[in-house]
DNA sequence: GATATATACTTGACATATCAAGTAACTAAC
DNA sequence: GTTAGTTACTTGATATGTCAAGTATATATC
């Protein structure tokens, strides 16, 4: 006999894919919390500020438009605009105009924001390495690529 | 003969963990603002207040104690304070007190706020399931476990 | 039954992000 | 070479969350 457990109307269907939701939710914040209490305590950063310095130093040049940083960070435009801000002041990243297309504004690494970059990987590795540790080595790839396909879904239909 | 890649000196360690979080990140962004644009313009919740709705509906009684709401969350009880004063403003929550600890307030789903739910789940299920389409179904429970657990790390040492 | 410590919140100051709307510059079409 | 549309970005108003510090209550411990 299938025992009939007492659910709320509305909680009955346990769905996975909303399940799947939720559980991203509680882990993204999680662990950019401690991310960022880490980064800042030792550097001055928050795990945005580390994240824009850590996609500018992978990127040819250590540079990338800003609409092109706001597509890998996952936020809109607006957003790039707000977080580099404080980062231009205190010389970590620096503006560089096109000379072709007078738009653009490309974002640039600088010498300062290499060094401290450097400094920072070496608090967040450990921390990212703890997190995923629970998990299998051979498959942190595949979740790791899921993960991927699951961002590039929405871009077109925003 | 193994070619050496230019790398940047900082950028070089190539981390299985620093890249699962980069991409969590990103897909945590991509993801909530897809189900914030749903949400919102339906039925004027965002996706916090619809995952607020959701726990408390599926808590014996339809309640909770903020700080386990904030548990569930994984936000501070700071947050939970802040993200519950709009919706008991609305009716959609209320709060309760504990007959044998005043320091307790319950929060308290409603009969509004149950339906709203409901409502709510319609928008937010194939959203959900829609962005977990693109992982097989096998893999989803891998990768949900490891989220849940990733979630659970920090808990004690903040 | 005072004293100390822990728990459950709330609040002020601030960080970070959104959206909507605006500006400026480029591109294409006629 | 205007006109129309797109792209890259900025800004004002606002939402949501953090931390640090505070309040109030409960729980030992002596």
């Amino acid at each position: 006999m299938t025992p009939t457990p007492t659910v709320n109307a509305s909680a009955a269907q346990a769905d996975a894919g909303l399940d799947f939701c939720l559980r991203l939710t509680r882990a993204y914040a999680t662990l950019t919390r401690r991310l960022d209490n880490a980064l800042s305590n030792l550097h001055g950063l928050s795990f945005g500020d580390f994240m824009i310095l850590y996609y500018l130093d992978r990127a040819p040049g250590n540079r990338l438009r800003r609409i092109d940083l706001a597509e890998r960070l996952g936020v809109t435009a607006s957003g790039v605009t707000r977080s580099l801000l404080p980062l231009e002041k205190v010389g970590l990243v620096a503006r560089q105009p096109d000379p072709r297309d007078a738009r653009i504004g490309y974002a640039s690494l600088t010498e300062a924001g290499q060094q401290l970059l450097k400094y920072a990987l070496v608090s967040v590795v450990p921390i990212a390495q703890e997190a995923v540790q629970v998990v299998p080595a051979d498959q942190i790839e595949a979740l790791s690529g899921l993960l991927g396909q699951l961002a590039g879904i929405n871009l077109s239909n925003n």
